[in-house]
DNA sequence: TAGATTGTTAATCGATTAACAATC
DNA sequence: TAGATTGTTAATCGATTAACAATC
């Protein structure tokens, strides 16, 4: 049996052992004295605990570049989702094949969500029709929006909105950028000796 | 002048009013008795501490859908960067253009980013590429990457890497959705009464 | 003036870390 | 056994919230 320490596991987490071992005893993970713990038991439970060996379907709203990006990706499964269809306005890519899924008119899409009982809504439409469409999913029944528009979206109570927004991402390195003292060896901000 | 107060700001932001008042005077911010903040001076407050009024060229490496989407998104300028050149190793795909720019051969890279002092790496290649390239940036002196691939980068200290992962967005969305009742009226995981 | 809001200090709360007996 | 590791309690640390004099 392959087994894991609360010591290596916080080393690689960066975190501190006894933090590992708290979170472990709060969702039932029970290690072994001088052994560790089971390295299967521990994956298998947080999957579990998170919610990923579950397998929801998710339609997705707006078939643009980051659209189709999703769509092309494989691997939903293994988070607890499978995309079964997507949608968007433009006639033209309508009936197209995107991932090997068709793509469908936004019209039909709060239809098709509530027959389907879609939970979640992957949302990916320019920002000008986000809080409409999502007005459609909610009216329609989604649990969870994953919000990829720039907009604030608003939702009744209940509803999970995930914002997944580059801005965060963006201003940590930008912070990280501006300030010359954190990076050594690095390429300056405006000018570099070479 | 248009004025916010901290008690507005901490309502939107669903933070304690103390909160935004710190912080403000943390960054230097200051209020006005009985009239709250001038709210010009705190977006540009806020902007240039963050960095987001700098411009920093960055590369894109890896020019599939999802980098074909970060090609097409023309807010970067925004928030402190420029895409200014694009780069792929596949054959087919260098000489193409996307977004203005035009692919280039990843043999090219490193060349690319020591001339041009490029401080930020956008990593949106296959898992497999992604160690190799950026031991690339590093050695050519990238200060930042920000990883959009799924592989955990060992990179030396001082070069800052910004994990963009689908997997968080995802574990939230699951963790709610396999709790019912923190979502009310909505569908639930397995079945719904209608 | 009276009243609203800031800036800041003090109090509270929670999260992280340290310590250590129990275990194998 | 001796030694390594857990599970858990106590101590520390930091972050959040409350309070309130100062201000206009």
């Amino acid at each position: 049996m392959e087994t894991i320490t609360s010591a290596r596991l916080g080393e690689a987490l960066e975190v501190d052992p006894s933090q590992v071992r708290k979170d472990f005893a709060a969702i039932g993970l029970m290690g072994m004295s001088r052994i560790g713990y089971d390295a299967c038991e521990v994956c298998s439970t947080i999957r579990r605990v998170v919610g990923f060996d579950l397998s929801y379907p998710a339609a997705l709203v707006g078939a643009g570049m980051l659209g189709s990006a999703i769509l092309g990706y494989t691997e939903f499964e293994r988070y607890g989702f499978r995309v079964v269809a997507a949608f968007d306005r433009d006639p033209f890519k309508v009936g197209r094949r995107i991932g090997g899924r068709t793509i469908m008119p936004s019209t039909e899409l709060g239809g098709f969500v509530e027959k389907h009982h879609i939970p979640l809504a992957i949302l990916t439409t320019p920002a000008e029709a986000a809080q409409e469409l999502t007005d459609t999913l909610v009216a329609a029944g989604v649990a969870a929006i994953w919000n990829f528009t720039s907009v604030r979206l608003t939702v009744p109570p209940g509803v999970l909105v995930r914002n997944e927004r580059f801005t965060a991402g963006l201003a940590e390195i930008a912070y990280h950028l501006s300030r010359p003292e954190l990076s050594e060896a690095a390429h300056a901000p405006t000018s570099r000796m070479t």
